[in-house]
DNA sequence: TGTGGATACATAGAGCTAATATGTATAATA
DNA sequence: TATTATACATATTAGCTCTATGTATCCACA
């Protein structure tokens, strides 16, 4: 009952800059408040977030400064910069362009899952 | 204004599943499908949706036979199977997940895109 | 009749990329 | 003292996807 890894790979960017949109955070958290929000169902690993961050670094959606927590553990954060917000609402026109298309076929009008195959 | 890969990728194969469901079609017919539900926004390529179809049957989702056209030329009609139902019934829910994770975030929360970047 | 565009399916191979394993380090806890 | 949680990082490999290319027929039109 996992999810695809194609829908991960999608999401994964999306996710990203929606969370940082409302105040920066940094890699471990991150990866905390996606499993919380999707209530267990999104495990990301740290060798697949970080990457990313790295990625959207260079695309110049977010930056990143190093920081400490309280205890004394050192922290990379990350805030959303101008070019993350204009991607963050590219992103969410897609994913409308998409969901609608999808809302055109019967994907969302399915009857439960066929029993006894 | 086009639709990135991974998103691409990742709503490909709900879709034809789900216009498989409404009954048996054909490769050239679901890119024109998909390019009028999507108003244009969704333009496959034959050489990318083929591969998809034919990875759909070897993993038992949808059956193809040879048919005709009224004016004789070839076609593949595909038909979803049972577990072509079961697994489209899966897609859904996963992407029930996601789309539920990101309304979490302010991804569906945005104001405009900023104007003046 | 022949030319171009639409219809229709197919695949090889290059080019990309992502998941896994692995590495480093510190704090908290048992 | 050992283990778990916190925290970041990346190399490599295994996999996949997109592009280009190929085949073939029908139809409209010049």
């Amino acid at each position: 009952m996992s999810i695809g890894k194609d829908l991960v790979a999608a999401s994964a960017t999306p996710l990203v800059l929606s969370i940082l949109s409302e105040g920066e955070s940094y890699g471990y958290a991150i990866i905390k408040q996606v499993e919380e929000l999707s209530e267990g169902e999104l495990k990301w690993t740290d060798g697949m977030l970080y990457p990313v961050l790295h990625r959207l670094e260079r695309a110049g959606y977010v930056e990143a400064t190093w920081g400490k927590s309280e205890s004394g553990r050192r922290r990379k954060y990350y805030h959303l910069t101008k070019r993350g917000k204009v991607e963050l609402a590219d992103q969410r026109r897609q994913w409308e362009v998409v969901t609608a298309t999808l809302r055109g076929t019967p994907f969302h009008r399915l009857e439960a899952i066929p029993q006894g195959i």
